[in-house]
DNA sequence: GTGTTACCGTAACCGATGTTACGGAATGGA
DNA sequence: TCCATTCCGTAACATCGGTTACGGTAACAC
């Protein structure tokens, strides 16, 4: 029994550096052989962790939610007041840091994947709606008279400025500064509450 | 002195060949063939009418932003109160209809190039900022008392809901009817009256 | 140390894509 | 009617991208 890989680890790897190509080259860069070049590795390997590039790009794609995800964990498990919790959850989800700005720029990437892969675009919808729910029961949590419709319909404005700030700063940051994201993330929280 | 072309036509028609492919294939099927298949003509046009594939992404690109603008000024010379103004230029910028929900894909598709392309990513940040700048006089003719930072800040919050509803529209229209943009919409005025 | 076996780098293949060059065809004037 | 000239479809070219197949190489067992 000759040598052997860590199959996990090899595909964390080439995922992470699906990520790197999406934020510096943008998706026509996005090439088996960049990504290889970024892994430090070569199409060879690239095509034995993977049987195509979609699989690939599904798992960059289901990797990057899951880290989104354990991230807005946890913001939740810090615990504090439900409004202070839900305002550190939208942070952690805006482009307040470098590298937040490079996730948004993966993100505008995979989102124009998906408009035209059915598979990328059914595993953005199911990122999203996890984050509607999730972000409703925070507004319920500070809310608990407000009726779940309109806990939704807060959470989907909240999430639209949200994204809406950071697909702007991806192609704009000069215009949209971490200053502005605060701002409008505060602004919309002070109407929630009043 | 043979035949004649109007190659001003020829360009406009091939741009609106070009948001034909990017609404429905998305920008990885964003080929000169798929755009001279759309426009019902060949490449050999494609290639007369533009020097190279970027110009003709510029051009369709500088023509939506035109049309865009165009009908943002048709809402403001309707006149009306001016927050009415301002609810009706950005219905006009939401997704409300099925050609608006084409237009927010190709937006994407467009978002998307820029990421890859310095001088895509410059005529996006111009058209973005002459948006900022409208909004920003709309939200001041309501609030004459306002200082300048304040109406930006509040324009910037606007815009950024209205696109984040359509790029999270674009991917997922069951998630976000027209009833999700128009209460957005709404709930951001109400609370910029307030 | 040696043999066996899985791993992966190399390099080729094939379709697709942007671009170019040529030639036929259609138009407007003589 | 015929010619001259512009336009554009055809087809080829070079390159690139995803995928595949082969062969060397390195690790583990004995």
């Amino acid at each position: 029994m000759p040598r052997q890989r860590d199959v996990g680890a090899q595909r964390e790897l080439l995922s992470g550096a699906v990520w790197q190509v999406l934020a510096a080259e943008g998706l026509p860069g996005l090439t088996v052989r960049a990504v290889a070049e970024r892994a430090g590795c070569t199409t060879g390997l690239v095509m034995h962790a993977f049987p195509t590039k979609r699989a690939l790009l599904l798992h960059a794609r289901d990797l990057l939610h899951q880290r989104t995800a354990e991230r807005a964990d946890a913001a939740e498990a810090a615990g504090g007041p439900p409004a202070a919790v839900l305002r550190d959850v939208l942070c952690h989800a805006a482009t307040l840091t470098a590298e937040a700005a490079d996730e948004a720029r993966v993100w505008v990437g995979f989102l124009a994947a998906a408009l035209a892969d059915p598979e990328l675009a059914e595993r953005h919808r199911a990122h999203n709606r996890s984050f509607v729910n999730r972000v409703t029961r925070l507004v319920g949590a500070g809310h608990p008279r407000w009726a779940h419709p309109r806990r939704e319909r807060a959470a989907k404005r909240l999430i639209a400025l949200v994204e809406g700030l950071n697909v702007l700063t991806a192609a704009d940051p000069a215009t949209y500064p971490p200053a502005v994201h605060r701002d409008a993330i505060a602004a919309a929280l002070r109407e929630l509450e009043g």
